[in-house]
RNA sequence: GGCCCCAUCGUCUAGUGGACUAGGACUCAGCCCUUUCAAGGCUGCGACAGGGGUUCGAAUCCCCUUGGGGCUACCA
C-alpha cells in the first residue's frame, strides 16, 4: 500500500481520507503503509506542503513504515530523486518497440488543441532518415507510449469491477517529458512496480488514465496492482468536487485544508471516525469505534463507489463525542493551549493550574470543539475588574425587577461570605432554601448571581464554579454586579 | 462534444431477489430531565430519480431516460 501525494498545496481532507484507508488497509493485511512523494512537476512544486503533508498525517496517527524522512528499502522515495529510472526504464520502452521520442514542438500541439484535435501520432512511425534529421537539428523530445491502435484493455477496480476502454482512446501519452522528468504516468507505474506495491488506493479522478497503467505494466512484463479508486469528496453542498479553497454553505465557512481542522479544536480520533464513515461503514448500527476495530473489518472491497459530500454537523457531533469520553486530564492538557492562546496566558503554567483543571470536567459535556472551551473558562483567569456588566439587564432574573434582582445578589453575598464549608453542595443547599424564603424560583435567584460571577448568562454549573473562583474573588463580583445593577435601575427610573 | 464513473431520507450510510409497512447516524421539531448552557432519554418529520423489462417475487439483476460527477496537458 502506498500514500502517494503531490506536494503542490496544503493536505486536504480528500487526501487524508485517501491515507487513511491506505493505511487501515495496510494494518488490516498486516501490508506495509509507504509514503511517496510525486514531485516531477517543478512548476507546481511546493516545499512548504511536504511539511504540512508529513503534520497532518502525523497528527492523524498514519505513521508510514517507508517514507522520505526514515527511508526504507526502495529509497529513494522522493520522485525528482530517481530521475535516472524512470528515464532508463522509459529507454527500455522505446528500445523494444513499445514507446517512441516524439519531436512535436508546443506549437504544432497548441495547433491541433485549437482545432479540438488530441495529438495525431505524427511521429510514431518515423522514418531512420526523419529521425536522424530530427537529432541533428537538436529538437528537444518527449518520449510517448505506443499504445496499441485496436482492442480494448480492462482494469479491474476492487470497488467498481471491471471497467474496459478502447484502446484507440490512448492516445500515445507522453512518458517522459522534454525537461527529462516523467510523467505521472511513467513514474507511478515504474515505482509502484519497484516498491512491490501490491494495492494502489487513489481517487477516483484516476479511473480515465488507469487502462493506460495496465498497458503499461503489460509493456513491462510486469503483473499490475489491486486498482482502488475511491470516490471523490464533494463539497459541503454536494455540488462539484470540494474545491481546494474554503467555500461558504448555509452562511458558514467550511475549509478542505486538515490544518485548519487541526487549528480548529478537532480531535485526531475524532478525526479518524470521522474520515473512515465516508464511503465505508463500520456496523448498520454503530458510528463509533476505535482504531483497532476499524482496522479489524477495514475491506477495499466495502467501500462505496458512491461520492461523498463531508456531512460537518456530523464531525462536529463526532467530536463532540469523543471529547465525552476523553479522560479528564487528557481533556485539560488538550484544551490549555487553545485557552492560553486565546487569554495570552503561558501554556504550562496554565496546565498546572488547579482551576484549569477542576473546571474541565464541568465543561467536558459542554463543548465541542478544544475551541470552545475558552468562551466557558475565561471569567475563572481574570481578574474581577475585568468582568464587567456592559448590558446590566442581563443581571436580572427571570420575571424578577432590578429591585428584586439586586436583593438577590445581596442575598447572594451574605450567602457566599457566611455558609461553611465553601463547597458546592453546602452553596447549593444554601441557595436553595433561601431561594424558598424569598419565594423565588432558584433559576431566577441564579440569573443574577451567575451573569454577576462570569459576566456571562451562559456558564458552567454555577456552584461548582464559584467554589473554583474563590470566596474573596467572588464576593467582589458580587458587589460590582450589585453596584452595576444599581446605576442602572436609577437611571431607568429616570427614563422609563 | 467524446470517453468513463455514480444514483436509498437534506447529509453520511445499512441493504447483494423474499426477514423492507426500507434500518442506523447527523441535522431539524416536540416532550422529559434541569441552576443557565450542554449532555442524556423518548417521540416525530424524512428516501429506494423516472420508465421499461427479467422473475412467483425486486431498493437489490438487465436496458433506456434523466440527473450528478470525473477525465479529456510535456498537472497530478
Amino acid at each position: 500500500m502506498r500514500f502517494a501525494p503531490s506536494p503542490t498545496g496544503y493536505l486536504h481532507l480528500g487526501g487524508l481520507r485517501t491515507a487513511l484507508f491506505d493505511w487501515l488497509y495496510a494494518r488490516h493485511t498486516g501490508g506495509q503503509f509507504i509514503l511517496r512523494i510525486e514531485d516531477t512537476d517543478q512548476k507546481r512544486y511546493n516545499p512548504e506542503s511536504l511539511q504540512d503533508l508529513m503534520e497532518g498525517l502525523r497528527w492523524l496517527g498514519l505513521h508510514w513504515d517507508e517514507g522520505p524522512d526514515i527511508g526504507g528499502p526502495h529509497a529513494p522515495y522522493i520522485q525528482s530523486q530517481r530521475q535516472p529510472i524512470y528515464q532508463q526504464y522509459a529507454n527500455w520502452l522505446v528500445e523494444h518497440g513499445k514507446a517512441y521520442r516524439c519531436y512535436t514542438t508546443e506549437e504544432e500541439l497548441e495547433e491541433l488543441r485549437a482545432r479540438g484535435l488530441p495529438y495525431d501520432r505524427r511521429h510514431r512511425n518515423l522514418t531512420p532518415e526523419q529521425r536522424a534529421a530530427f537529432e541533428a537539428e537538436g529538437r528537444p523530445f518527449v518520449i510517448r507510449f505506443a499504445a496499441p491502435l485496436t482492442g480494448t484493455t480492462t482494469v479491474h477496480d476492487a470497488i467498481r469491477g471491471e471497467i474496459t476502454v478502447e484502446n484507440a482512446t490512448i492516445v500515445d501519452p507522453v512518458l517522459l517529458k522534454s525537461d527529462g522528468l516523467p510523467t505521472y504516468h511513467l513514474a507511478v507505474v515504474v515505482d509502484d512496480h519497484l516498491m512491490e506495491i501490491t494495492h494502489v488506493l487513489r481517487g477516483e479522478e484516476w479511473i480515465p488514465s488507469a487502462p493506460l497503467h495496465v498497458l503499461l505494466f503489460e509493456a513491462f512484463g510486469w503483473s499490475a496492482p489491486v486498482f482502488v479508486h475511491l470516490p471523490v469528496i464533494l463539497d459541503p453542498s454536494g455540488k462539484g468536487k470540494m474545491s481546494k479553497r474554503k467555500t461558504v454553505v448555509d452562511g458558514r465557512e467550511f475549509s478542505p485544508f486538515v490544518r485548519d481542522y487541526i487549528r480548529g479544536g478537532y480531535l485526531p480520533d475524532a478525526m479518524f471516525n470521522f474520515l473512515a464513515t465516508m464511503g465505508w461503514s463500520f456496523d448498520p448500527e454503530r458510528e463509533i469505534f476505535t482504531r483497532e476495530e476499524a482496522i479489524e473489518r477495514f475491506d477495499v472491497a466495502d467501500i462505496s463507489p458512491k461520492a461523498t459530500a463531508l456531512p460537518f454537523s456530523k464531525l462536529e457531533w463526532m467530536n463532540g463525542v469523543y471529547i465525552r469520553q476523553m479522560d479528564v486530564v487528557a481533556l485539560k492538557d488538550a484544551v490549555a493551549p487553545f485557552v492560553a492562546a486565546d487569554l495570552g496566558l503561558d501554556v504550562e503554567t496554565l496546565r498546572r493550574d488547579p482551576r484549569l483543571l477542576a473546571l474541565t470536567p464541568l465543561i467536558q459535556e459542554r463543548i465541542k470543539l478544544l475551541t470552545e472551551a475558552t468562551a466557558l473558562v475565561d471569567w475563572a483567569f481574570l481578574p474581577a475588574e475585568k468582568i464587567t456588566y456592559p448590558d446590566p439587564t442581563q443581571l436580572i432574573g427571570k420575571k424578577l425587577t432590578a429591585a428584586q434582582s439586586i436583593e438577590a445578589l445581596e442575598a447572594a453575598r451574605e450567602l457566599i461570605a457566611t455558609v461553611e464549608p465553601f463547597e458546592a453542595a453546602t452553596l447549593e443547599a444554601a441557595f436553595r432554601s433561601r431561594a424558598e424564603a424569598m419565594d423565588i424560583k432558584l433559576g431566577s435567584f441564579l440569573t443574577p448571581v451567575r451573569v454577576a460571577v462570569t459576566g456571562k448568562t451562559v456558564s458552567p454549573p454555577l456552584f461548582e464554579s464559584i467554589h473554583i473562583l474563590g470566596r474573596e474573588e467572588t464576593l467582589k463580583r458580587l458587589v460590582n454586579a450589585i453596584q452595576a445593577l444599581t446605576a442602572y435601575a436609577a437611571t431607568a427610573v429616570e427614563r422609563p
